[in-house]
RNA sequence: GGGGUGUUAGCUCAGCUGGGAGAGCAUCUGCCUUACAAGCAGGGGGUCAUAGGUUCGAGCCCUAUACGCCCCACCA
C-alpha cells in the first residue's frame, strides 16, 4: 500500500481529480433509452459576473442532487451556460470604452457589438474555470450562451409566435425610464429605496376670481417633485369627497406657467390624504397617466432621455431634474405660491442594476400582455404540476401572476436580441418574423429599417430550459429525452424575474411546465447577517476559501446548518468544522491502509458470502444499512444538510470513534484471519461511506476511492440501497448497552481524576444470561476503551462498600474505586440518581394511569412506556439495595 | 395596505407526519494513547418570545400579543 499524508490536503487533489472526471466523461449525459432522465438546467450565470457565494451555494445543491442521481443510475444531465445580461454587460463594456477614450455612439453599432462580443469571449471562461473549481459536474461538451445560434433561435421563434397570437404589441405607454443607462425596464427590474425627500405644499389659484373655497380663492395641492407641475394638466378629487363637490369642472392656473387646469374627479384620489387635491402629470407619473387616459387628459412631455427639462422658451429649458425643482421652488416662494414645506420620507424607484432614480415616462415600447399566459402558469401550480420546497414559495409566485401587468421587453441599449420587427420607409407598415427579412411583407418595397431596440434579458432566459435542449427544433433528441427537466434550484430572489418567465414560457411554447420543482434557497450573508456586497466590501471569494480549506468543506459548510429557503450566515469557522471533518475522513482510510497488509482487490459482493458472527459488525453494519435509508430518504425530500449530518454523525462518532476503537484489539493483536475480516468490514463500511457522501464532498471520496479500491471510478458506481438482510437490530441494541457502560465509567473516571494506567478489575453483577453474555462478547472493548484489567462475574455482591457502583438495566457495574471516594459523596449521587429514575417512574406510571391516554395513544407508545416503567422499577431495586449496604 | 417569515444553549442555526430538546462554534476538566492536537475522553449550559386554546400528550397545530426580518403595492 502507498503511503499516505497525516493530513488531508485538498490543493493536490482537486485539480486532479477533476480532471480525470474530465478525462472520463463522467459529466456526458446523452439520451439513452435504457436509462431514465434526470436534468437540471444550471441558472446561467452572467458573463460580467465573479462567482461569488449565493453561486457557490447554488451549485452545491445543484451539483450534490445531479451527482445522487447519476450515481443511483439516472441519465443525468446538469445543463451549464452563460447569460449575456443585457444592461450589466452593456454598461461594463460602455464603461471600458470610456477608459479607453471611445464612445459608443462615436463608434458605432457594428463596432460596439464587436467590442461586447469580445468581452464575452474573455469573460466567459472566467466563471466557468470558477464553477470547475466547486466541483460542478456539469455536461460542459453541451455549454450555451443565451446569444447563441441557438437560443437566438429560440427567441426569434417566440417572438414571432406571441405576436402572432396577439400577446406581444407596441404601444405607447408610461414605462420606467434609466436616465443613466438610457433604457426602458420592466416593473420587476425597479428596486424601491426609501429616501428623505419633502412635501411641497403649494397654491393653485381659481382661475375665476370669484370662486372661493374655505373662504380663500386657491387650493393647495401636495407634491415631492414640483418640478413636474410644467406638465400638470389637471388637478383631480375624489369624486366622493364632499368638501369639493362644487368645484369640479371649475379651472386653476398653473403658477408660474400659467396653463388652464381642470379640477376632476376621479376615484384614484385618496380623500385622507394631504387637502385631497392632487396635480395630474400623466407623462411622468403611472398613477397620473391611468387618470389621464380616463379623463382624456393633455400629456406634455418635460424630461427627456437625460433627465433634463423640456419647457421650451422658458429659463427652464435643459435643466437638469434636480436643479430645476430647486428653481422652481424658488421661484414659487418669491411669488407668494408656497404655503409650507415639510420634511418627507418616501420610496423612490431606482434602477436595481444602478441605483439611479428611474423616471416615468410615456413611450413607445414592445409589450408581452401577461394575462392569457400567466393564467396556465397559475393553473400548473394549483394543480401540483408544479411545487416549491419549501412549499410556502408558491404564494409568492401566486400573488405576483395573480396581479401581473404586461411586461415591458424592449431595450433601449444594443447588447441583446435585436427585436425582430422591420419597418417600411414606403408603406409605414410593419413586419415581424422570425428569420432575416428583406423587403417588406405588405408592398414588397425593399426600403426597410429594423428596429433599433433590444430584448430584456428576461426574454432569452425564459427559455433556458428548453432553448439549450435544442428548441425550437421538437424532433431534437436531447428536447424529447430530456425535457421537461426536473428541479430548478435558485434563490427566492429571482422567482419574479426568472422563474415565473420560464414557467409561462415553457407552458405557452412547449405545453408543459419546465420542471416540476423548484428549490428555493436563501442568500448568503456575512457574519454579521448582511448582505455580501462590493460597497460594503464585505464580501467572501469562495474561491479564498476553496484555495485555503478545499472546495468539499466549502461545500459543506454551505450545505448543512440551514432549512431550504432561509437565508444563512456565512462563517468561515463552519467551513473549518467541514474540513475537520474530511480530515477525519482522510485519517480513518489512513488509519485502514495502514494496517492493510492484503494485497487482494477489494470485493464489496463478499459481505454476502462471509459469515458475519461478531456483534460490533453486525452493529456497525446494520448502522450503515439504515443510515443508507435514511439519507436516501432525506435526499429525495431535498433536506440535503439532514442527510449530511447524519453522514457526519455516523462517520465521526460511530465508524471512528467506536467502530474502529473496538478493531483496534484484533488489528493489533489477533490472528491472521480475524485480521482480515476485520480489514475487510472496515473497508466495507468505508467503501459504503464514501458513495454516500460522494455527492456532497466530491472530491476528497474520490480520491479515496481510488487509493483505496483499486482506482475505481467514485463518480460513476451505484448509489448504496438498503438490505434488509443488514437489519441487525436486536445487535444494534446491545451494542449501544455496552457503549453505554463504557461511557459511565469513563465518566466516573473522569470525575474521579483516576490516571488511565489504573487498571481495576470490576465486577458485573446480573442475573440474566443474555446480558452476561453481551459483556462477554464485548469484554475486550470494555477492558480497553474503559482500563479495566479483569471482569468477574457474580450473582451476589456482598462487601458492596468496597466498589463504586453503576447501575443499569438489569445489570450493576463495580469498580473498585471506593477509597477515592469520599462515602458521604457516592451516598448523594446514588440518592439523586434513585431520585432521577423515581421521577421517570412516576411519569411513566402518570401516563399508564390515565385512562385516556390508555384508550387513545397508540399501542406502540403504550408498550413503550410499559417497559420503560419495568426497566426503571428494576433500575430503583438495585439503586436501594446499593445505598442501603452503603 | 397586502403577503411571507422568524423568536430554541453564550453565538449561528437544525429539529422530518405532535410521543422524553440537538449540531457547529465558544466554554470548562484531563490527555501529544503508535489514524487524526484539524485530535481523544469527559463536563457545564435551554420556562423552545409571551398569553390562551386544541389534544391523553405541544418546540411542532390554532388564536391573540410583543419584538424582528423579507417581499409586494407605491398616497401626490
Amino acid at each position: 500500500m502507498e503511503n499516505i499524508e497525516k493530513n488531508y490536503n485538498p490543493k493536490d487533489i482537486e485539480e486532479r481529480i477533476y480532471k480525470k472526471w474530465m478525462d472520463t466523461n463522467s459529466f456526458v449525459a446523452n439520451p439513452n433509452k435504457s436509462k431514465k432522465p434526470y436534468t437540471i438546467v444550471m441558472p446561467p450565470p452572467n458573463i460580467t459576473g465573479k462567482l461569488h457565494m449565493g453561486h457557490a451555494l447554488d451549485i452545491s445543491l445543484q451539483d450534490t442532487l445531479i451527482r445522487y442521481k447519476r450515481m443511483k443510475g439516472y441519465e443525468a444531465l446538469w445543463q451549464p451556460g452563460t447569460d449575456h445580461a443585457a444592461i450589466s454587460t452593456e454598461v461594463k463594456v460602455v464603461d471600458k470604452l470610456k477608459s479607453e477614450g471611445k464612445d459608443k455612439y462615436a463608434i458605432g453599432r457594428d463596432a460596439f457589438m464587436k467590442e461586447a462580443w469580445a468581452w464575452k469571449e474573455k469573460y466567459e471562461s472566467n466563471i466557468i474555470e470558477q464553477q470547475k473549481k466547486m466541483g460542478a459536474s456539469c455536461d460542459w461538451s453541451k455549454l450555451r450562451f443565451t446569444m447563441d445560434e441557438g437560443c437566438s433561435n429560440a427567441v426569434l421563434k417566440t417572438f414571432k409566435q406571441l405576436y402572432d397570437k396577439g400577446l406581444i404589441y407596441k404601444g405607447k405607454r408610461i414605462i420606467n425610464w434609466c436616465p443613466k443607462c438610457h433604457t426602458t425596464i420592466s416593473d420587476a427590474e425597479v428596486a424601491y429605496e426609501e429616501q428623505d425627500g419633502a412635501l411641497y405644499n403649494i397654491k393653485y389659484f381659481f382661475e375665476d376670481k370669484n370662486v372661493t373655497i374655505n373662504g380663500k380663492n386657491y387650493i393647495i395641492v401636495a407634491t415631492t417633485r414640483p418640478e413636474t407641475m410644467l406638465g400638470d394638466t389637471a388637478v383631480a378629487v375624489n369624486p366622493k369627497d364632499e368638501r369639493y363637490k362644487d368645484i369640479v369642472g371649475k379651472y386653476l392656473i398653473l403658477p408660474l406657467v400659467g396653463r388652464r387646469l381642470e379640477i376632476i374627479a376621479d376615484d384614484y384620489v385618496d380623500m385622507e390624504f394631504g387637502t385631497g387635491f392632487v396635480k395630474m402629470t400623466p407623462c411622468h407619473d403611472p398613477n397620473d397617466f391611468e387618470v389621464g387616459k380616463r379623463h382624456n387628459l393633455e400629456e406634455i412631455q418635460i424630461l427627456d432621455d437625460d433627465a433634463k427639462i423640456i419647457f421650451p422658451n422658458s429659463k427652464y429649458q435643459g435643466m437638469d431634474r434636480i436643479e430645476c425643482r430647486k428653481k422652481i421652488v424658488e421661484d414659487l416662494k418669491n411669488e407668494g405660491f408656497i404655503d409650507k414645506i415639510e420634511p418627507y420620507k418616501h420610496n423612490v424607484g431606482t434602477h436595481d442594476r444602478c441605483h439611479t432614480n428611474i423616471e416615468p415616462m410615456v413611450k413607445d415600447q414592445w409589450f408581452v400582455k401577461m394575462e392569457p399566459l400567466a393564467k396556465p402558469a397559475i393553473e400548473v401550480l394549483k394543480n401540483g404540476t408544479l411545487k416549491f420546497v419549501p412549499a410556502n414559495f408558491a404564494n409568492t409566485y401566486l400573488h405576483w401572476l395573480e396581479n401581473i401587468k404586461d411586461w415591458c421587453i424592449s431595450r433601449q441599449i444594443w447588447w441583446g436580441h435585436r427585436i425582430p420587427v422591420y419597418y417600411c420607409d414606403d408603406c409605414g407598415k410593419m413586419t415581424v418574423s422570425d428569420s432575416k427579412v428583406l423587403e417588406c411583407e405588405h408592398c414588397k418595397s425593399k426600403n426597410i429599417h429594423q428596429d433599433e431596440d433590444t430584448l430584456d434579458t428576461w426574454f432569452s432566459s425564459a427559455l433556458w430550459p428548453f432553448s439549450t435542449l435544442g428548441w425550437p427544433n421538437t424532433d431534437d433528441e436531447r428536447f424529447k429525452y430530456f425535457y421537461p427537466t426536473d428541479v430548478l434550484v435558485t434563490g427566492y430572489d429571482i422567482i419574479f424575474f426568472w422563474v415565473i418567465r420560464m414557467v409561462f414560457s415553457g407552458l405557452e411554447q412547449t405545453g408543459k411546465s419546465p420542471f416540476s420543482e423548484v428549490l428555493i434557497h436563501g442568500i448568503v450573508r456575512d457574519d454579521l447577517g448582511r448582505k455580501m456586497s462590493k460597497s460594503l466590501g464585505n464580501g467572501i471569494d469562495p474561491l479564498d476559501i476553496v484555495e485555503k480549506y478545499g472546495a468539499d468543506a466549502l461545500r459543506f459548510a454551505l450545505l448543512t446548518g440551514n432549512a431550504p429557503g432561509n437565508d444563512m450566515r456565512f462563517y468561515e469557522s463552519r467551513v473549518e468544522a467541514g474540513r475537520n471533518f474530511l480530515n477525519k475522513v482522510w485519517n480513518a482510510t489512513r488509519f485502514i491502509i495502514m494496517n492493510d497488509n492484503s494485497d487482494s482487490k477489494f470485493d464489496e459482493h463478499y459481505i454476502d458470502k462471509m459469515n458475519i458472527n461478531k456483534l460490533e459488525d453486525k452493529w456497525i453494519i446494520s448502522l450503515l444499512n439504515n443510515i443508507i435509508k435514511d439519507v436516501t430518504i432525506n435526499i429525495e425530500k431535498y433536506e440535503l444538510g439532514i442527510a449530511l449530518e447524519k453522514i457526519q454523525k455516523f462517520i465521526w462518532e460511530e465508524f471512528c470513534d467506536w467502530y474502529i476503537e473496538f478493531k483496534k484489539g484484533i488489528l493489533y493483536n489477533g490472528d491472521e484471519v480475524e485480521k482480515k475480516d476485520a480489514i475487510y468490514i472496515l473497508k466495507y463500511v468505508l467503501f459504503n461511506s464514501l458513495k454516500i457522501l460522494h455527492p456532497f464532498c466530491p472530491f476528497i471520496t474520490e480520491e479515496i476511492f481510488e487509493k483505496l479500491f483499486d482506482g475505481r471510478l467514485l463518480i460513476k458506481s451505484d448509489f448504496p440501497e438498503f438490505n434488509d438482510k443488514y437489519n441487525f437490530l436486536k445487535e444494534e441494541s446491545a451494542l449501544e448497552y455496552i457503549k453505554n457502560v463504557i461511557s459511565s465509567m469513563r465518566n466516573r473516571r473522569a470525575e474521579l481524576n483516576v490516571s488511565k494506567d489504573k487498571k481495576p478489575e470490576i465486577i458485573v453483577l446480573t442475573n440474566e444470561d443474555n446480558v452476561k453474555e453481551m459483556y462477554l462478547l464485548c469484554s475486550d472493548f470494555i477492558k480497553n476503551l474503559a482500563n479495566v484489567n479483569e471482569i468477574k462475574f457474580e450473582n451476589e455482591m456482598t462487601n458492596i462498600d468496597k466498589y463504586i457502583t453503576l447501575t443499569f438495566e438489569k445489570s450493576n457495574v463495580y469498580i473498585p474505586f471506593a477509597e477515592l471516594v469520599d462515602i458521604n459523596e457516592e451516598k448523594k449521587r446514588i440518592e439523586s440518581e434513585i431520585k432521577r429514575v423515581e421521577s421517570e417512574i412516576n411519569r411513566a406510571k402518570g401516563m399508564l394511569s390515565n385512562e385516556k391516554f390508555v384508550n387513545k395513544a397508540p399501542e406502540a407508545k403504550i408498550n413503550e412506556e410499559k417497559e420503560k416503567l419495568k426497566k426503571y422499577e428494576e433500575m430503583l431495586i438495585d439503586l436501594n439495595k446499593t445505598l442501603e449496604k452503603l
